[in-house]
DNA sequence: CGTTAGGAAGACGAA
DNA sequence: CTTCCTAACG
């Protein structure tokens, strides 16, 4: 039993503590992951079943890991029977198996938000109400706070209570369109996220049978980053414990920050008045940072009123202070960030891994691409725009959604006419008409053509390209059951004229999403290599759409690659850096508009930065800009209170040189900018036009980034100086030399440029979106 | 039927 | 600034 070596006192009890109700409240940094791997491993050398052991993790990433961490100690084929992963993936597993119980097919398609949001935005337009009151985002959020409160469409209409409240919210049409949501996702043989753990619930309460076979499986049950569960995986917990009530849970309330999607704080905080006998074990030596991080960290979340006591310690060294860089605009504090990595890569032989930039949004990363790419550091940015909700993996993706489930509308009606092949609106609107009148889906008239083809009231060419398209897919529906997952994919993007579509665009961006298709048929070979390996893996295309589907940025691996990270502060819960750049730290931006205006908001706003403090092992450093470039136009902003909230003893300021002379040289303001976070006003007095400097205004477009083609959102839109005698490029006339600049006033340089095919032009370089090559 | 230009509206976080 | 949607044209 050597793995309980090197465990510290309350790690110790935590990890041998087996039987009953357990909640480990685990500080930043106090070796969680440690704590929940052993305690599982412990579990399986005294005698239990790894097949009776559920752990629900916060990323599929975080089980992987801890499943291999675990298999050091138990080996290989114990730890591969666990039931690990996220919530959302172990009970999508369960629902297939058990699907024919509430009526749904097994093979049934999981919605993200983008398609659920399409179906609502039909659903709306079916309903015709009217989108301006009912703003589809809007919808979309009351209706999965219901899911996730199990107010089924039946139980709204029994709820007087939040009837009312829907009135008083002007959306008294709530219930009706919620009713016809459901119907229709039911119709498409689909769920959305919120139904994975809806569903569930509804099985395990509705079938007593199916629950006294998971109660008797799952006799051990541990869910980390329970903070974070909403009242739907609450019950599925309590549901499954409820037997042997061996269930151990671990979080640490000071990092709630999921509370938008549902996340409910008091799960934990009440842990002791479900499981009045639960023993509760406190870790609270972080070993991860810093005393000064340590430290500053605690003296922020103390601001909180709804939190356990809790006394977070380290005893590592006491480290540097807190740096804290104020800047003059967004592209400045960009620069100071890339320039102080650069530097201390340089001096300090720090590797570009050891560096976070951490920021609320992901708008704010646009500036820290530039500057990173100006200098050459290679970056990785995560969440944004994932890879799987680009268009055009979208596209393919349903091709093969199609050929899983046939009765996904949504994935039907959006590749039935792409690429192009003459079936147009008008076509599908009598599609889905006629569907209706007959109260049969859109692809049971593509099924039966032959029958139905008299009443669509459709001339002969059509009907035959419907026909085409159809038979087109029954061929790769017939293939996929010979053929593996890849080889079908394959054909798909090719027969389907996909491909050709896309490499018949040459632009930059054509390119990249030809790349990108590539990606995804590399990325499905990579998984079904990965899948035959394992013993009870599922190679098959319906696994890979599931895999995807539930697929979170933190999954993705990392390829060793020497890279900064950029990401929100959302994204970075459970990780850690030596490094820390917390950015954009400015009233309305952190703590954000949207959540600053109650109590509980700004306390979430306040654990949010709690989180990202504690990411850092080594070092932390600050910024926040006076002046930002956001919807269109540069606004003035004050520093984030959560700065004036630190003792001043953890801070340092950092003075920000050269580039605040040059823009500043009216006497008095360089010299108290570091005074007063209190004082904003002088903030607003300074002159906005000054920030603008010529690089900002320049806005090329299509910059490849030099970090590698790994990087996930690599739009471009940059700024950047330019000089005379610079190549750059033109989006329409192409290569060419600077020869001549022109003015003075950042809004106006004119730039003479010659180029190789158009000869020479001026252009403003404002409007002219130069790219510097 | 398909493409494109132009206008309106949207932006916090994410399985 | 970006994305989405509509209107007009080819």
């Amino acid at each position: 039993m050597d793995y309980l070596n090197g465990l510290n006192e309350p790690q110790y009890e935590a990890v041998t503590t087996l039987q009953g109700p357990l909640m480990v409240l685990a500080g930043a940094g106090s070796g969680k992951t440690r704590v929940l791997t052993m305690r599982i491993a412990h579990l399986i050398t005294n005698g239990v079943d790894p097949f009776q052991i559920l752990a629900l993790t916060f990323t599929n990433k975080a089980a992987k890991e801890m499943k291999e961490r675990i298999a050091k100690v138990v080996g290989n084929s114990n730890a591969r029977s666990l039931w690990m992963g996220t919530f959302h993936s172990v009970f999508a597993r369960i629902l297939r198996s058990e699907a024919h119980y509430l009526g749904y097919p097994s093979n049934f398609t999981i919605y993200d938000t983008q398609d659920s949001l399409n179906v609502l935005k039909k659903v709306l337009k079916e309903l015709n109400i009217d989108s301006d009151l009912y703003k589809p985002k809007k919808v979309q959020s009351r209706i999965s706070a219901y899911k996730n409160n199990l107010i089924t469409v039946n139980a709204y209409y029994n709820n007087p209570e939040v009837m009312e409240a829907d009135e008083r919210a002007n959306m008294k049409h709530m219930g009706q369109i919620y009713q016809k949501y459901v119907e229709q996702c039911f119709k498409n043989g689909a769920m959305d996220f919120d139904d994975l753990l809806l569903r569930t619930n509804e099985l395990l309460t509705r079938f007593p049978e199916v629950l006294a076979k998971y109660q008797d499986r799952f006799r051990y049950i541990l869910v980390d980053e329970y903070q974070d569960t909403n009242h739907s995986q609450y019950l599925i917990v309590k549901a499954l414990s409820s037997k042997f009530e061996n269930i151990c849970v671990v979080g640490d309330d000071a990092q709630s920050i999921y509370s938008f999607r549902g996340a409910n704080i008091y799960n934990i905080l009440n842990f002791k008045k479900d499981y009045p006998d639960a023993k509760t074990v406190s870790l609270e030596q972080n070993y991860r940072s810093t005393q000064n991080i340590v430290n500053a960290a605690n003296v922020v979340i103390a601001k909180n009123k709804a939190q356990f006591p809790k006394n977070v310690f380290s005893d590592n060294e006491i480290g540097d202070k807190i740096k804290v860089y104020r800047s003059l605009s967004d592209a400045d504090e960009a620069n100071f960030v890339a320039n102080n990595i650069w530097e201390q890569h340089n001096t300090h032989q720090r590797k570009f891994t050891d560096f976070a930039i951490l920021y609320r949004t992901n708008s704010q990363t646009r500036a820290f691409e530039d500057a990173l790419r100006r200098k050459n550091i290679p970056y990785r940015v995560y969440g944004g725009l994932s890879f799987y909700q680009r268009k055009e993996i979208k596209d393919l993706v349903a091709y093969l959604r199609i050929l899983v489930n046939e009765n996904d509308n949504e994935a039907l009606m959006r590749i039935i006419n792409y690429p192009a092949r003459s079936i147009g609106e008008t076509t599908q609107n009598k599609l889905i008409v006629f569907a209706d009148s007959q109260n049969v889906r859109v692809v049971d008239v593509l099924n039966n053509l032959g029958q139905y083809a008299p009443q669509l009231g459709l001339n002969n060419g059509v009907i035959a390209k419907l026909a085409d398209f159809w038979s087109m897919i029954k061929a790769f529906q017939v293939m996929l059951k010979t053929e593996n997952a890849y080889t079908v994919a394959m054909e798909v993007a090719q027969r389907s004229g996909l491909i050709k579509f896309l490499k018949d665009d040459q632009t930059p961006e054509g390119i990249s999403r030809v790349e990108n298709v590539q990606e995804l048929m590399n990325s499905m070979q990579g998984f079904i290599d990965e899948q035959k390996q394992l013993e009870d893996g599922d190679p098959s295309l319906s696994s890979f759409l599931e895999n995807i589907a539930l697929s979170t940025d933190q999954d993705k691996k990392s390829e060793n690659e020497d890279q900064v990270s950029l990401m929100t502060i959302h994204l970075s819960k459970g990780l850690e850096f030596p490094v820390v750049h917390l950015v954009g730290l400015e009233e309305n931006l952190f703590p954000s508009f949207m959540s600053s205006s109650t109590r509980e908001e700004l306390e979430e706003e306040r654990r949010l930065f709690y989180v990202a403090l504690t990411r850092a092992e080594k070092q932390v450093f600050f910024s926040y800009a006076i002046s930002r470039f956001q919807w269109g136009k540069i606004t003035d902003a004050e520093p984030s209170r959560f700065l004036s909230e630190i003792d001043a003893e953890y801070l340092e300021f950092v003075n920000p040189a050269v580039t605040e002379k040059k823009v500043f040289n009216r006497s008095g303001l360089t010299s108290d900018i570091f005074g007063d976070f209190s004082e904003p006003k002088f903030v607003k007095k300074e002159p906005k036009k000054t920030f603008n400097a010529p690089e900002s205004t320049i806005q090329p477009k299509n910059l490849k980034p030099v970090a590698s083609a790994r990087i996930i959102n690599p739009s471009g839109g940059s700024s950047q100086d330019i000089e005379v005698g610079d190549r750059v490029r033109h989006d329409r006339f192409g290569v060419g030399e600077v020869i001549f600049l022109d003015g003075t006033d950042p809004e106006n340089i004119k730039a003479k440029v010659k180029f190789a095919t158009e000869g020479e032009k001026n252009l403003i370089l404002k409007f002219a979106k130069l790219t510097k090559i």
